[in-house]
DNA sequence: ATGCGATTTCAACATTGTTTGAACTACTAT
DNA sequence: ATAGTAGTTCAAACAATGTTGAAATCGCAT
């Protein structure tokens, strides 16, 4: 039970890792530093943060439906409610949900609000 | 309050609509064939859903790093915990979120599970 | 002012996703 | 067989999201 030292076998892994890898994992990860070079490679906290709000806010067919829409043009709520056929409220709901995560955008046009993709919402139909 | 079948304004749309629209929507509804135009524009159902899955693995920044780190190497477990540093059941929790998901598989290698990105999961970790 | 259509907001509730720790399985080495 | 390391599974607690229907708001027309 007592630390010996006798593991040193990750590179340069002096760090959290104090157990043996499995081999050719051992031997790639030496070549991009060790644990510490891996972790350099990866994106910010604040980055994944970002990223994963965004996914979180396509997760839903519903809204993915409704970007799919606003990305052949701008609808005010009636005309999508027409096509996706839900209530009022469930339908502003998820509207709210994706002008919070920046990708669409209302804007009120006398009697309606007209919905239209953001720039960010523009970049996520696809896939 | 009769319907007296004046409202015939949306260009093909003898459906679900039965209002006004704002000028210009109803115009480029027009050029789309109407609701029932832009409805045969968009992605089905299925795809949908497939597409909402996707986004709902990747909607959380630990799976996000985990799929940033699987795509500069295949990892084993203890080198993904060593580098996000959270509880064996809750990383191992995440990792079956992804494998669910079909972004990532494992495979027993000795002692190990090696994990890797699968064609799908390498589609992910960017934007 | 009143009323109406379009849309949002609210609060209660239902559903789903995440975290925790303890128990379990799988493999290896002795 | 025993023990150790690597990972997973389970159930309970908790947290976040989604749904519903009723009430409220906004802008336009009467």
């Amino acid at each position: 039970m007592v630390d010996t030292g006798e593991n040193e076998d990750i590179s340069h892994a002096e760090g959290p890792i104090d157990t043996c890898l499995p081999e050719g994992i051992a031997a790639a990860l030496c070549t991009c530093g060790g644990i510490e070079g891996l972790e350099k490679m990866l994106p910010s906290d604040a980055y994944l943060e970002r990223m994963s709000a965004r996914h979180r806010a396509c997760a839903d067919p519903i809204r993915l439906k409704i970007l799919a829409m606003l990305n052949v043009q701008p609808l005010c709520v009636c005309v999508i409610k027409a096509v996706i056929g839900i209530a009022d409220s469930k339908l502003s709901y998820h509207l709210g949900v994706l002008k919070k995560a920046g990708l669409i955008r209302g804007e009120q046009q006398g009697n309606w609000i007209i919905y239209s993709l953001t720039e960010a919402g523009a970049g996520c139909p696809d896939r």
